[in-house]
DNA sequence: TGTATATTTGAGCAAACATTCAGATAGAGG
DNA sequence: CCTCTATCTGAATGTTTGCTCAAATATACA
């Protein structure tokens, strides 16, 4: 059961081809880049309940934080984050700013994760 | 456009009919956790290359490790966690152990989110 | 029983993060 | 031009997180 050991520069090997197997079907460097920020992004509280609210409608940032029962401020950087990948839009009219779902890509991920959270 | 103006204990309101029904659909105290956990495990690159790695094949740690260029300690330390959410299963061979998705969500969400960051 | 191997564990540390606070913008209206 | 309001921004802070290192398990095998 041993037959592909290798041991040279520290690193131990037990299946030699599985390893060179999984090497090559990894992700890219920027696809794990952006997965990670996408996932990052949306594993946080605050940032969950603000997406799931845009989910239903665009909102102002301080119905939001009214919402949310948080600090404008805060909501303002989360948003600033969310916006920056790409997660969320906004409209100004007047001083007052809407934000919305970009596109339908986060809603369905957050559907698709609480059905496994749900059991 | 600001009839429904409030502005008691601080905390500003424009659409107070938006903000109780963003209150009303609002997600779980219970959701929110999981569904942070869950994608905070998602939300780093070692991790996404070890789910990723297994969503092809079975693979015990070392290789793993090999796998991904990181410590064992390392990786053994995500397993924790992975395992702990439930998000990958383990079985013993003799020393060695190998992991396994626990079941097809992870993949599915990884992939869902690979086709948003593909554009 | 004793050694070797695969993996786990815990402490410790540096980097990343979320929130707060105070102050800066930017549009609306007088 | 000045003020008000909605939002943004940057610095500071306390917390979380991912890694490393050293030491502990656990199983196999002589």
């Amino acid at each position: 059961m041993r037959e592909e050991r290798e041991d040279r520069c520290g690193s131990r090997v037990i299946h030699r081809d599985l390893v060179e197997a999984a090497k090559d079907s990894a992700l890219s460097a920027g696809e794990r880049e952006g997965l990670a920020d996408l996932f990052k992004a949306l594993g946080d509280g605050s940032r969950l309940q603000i997406l799931w609210a845009l989910t239903q409608r665009e909102l102002c940032v301080c119905d939001l934080a009214a919402a949310l029962g948080a600090s404008e401020s805060a909501v303002s950087h989360q948003l600033r984050l969310l916006r920056s990948l790409r997660l969320v839009a906004n409209r100004r009219e007047g001083v007052v700013l809407y934000y919305r779902l970009a596109d339908e890509h986060v809603a369905r991920l957050i559907r698709l994760a609480l059905e496994h959270v749900r059991e």
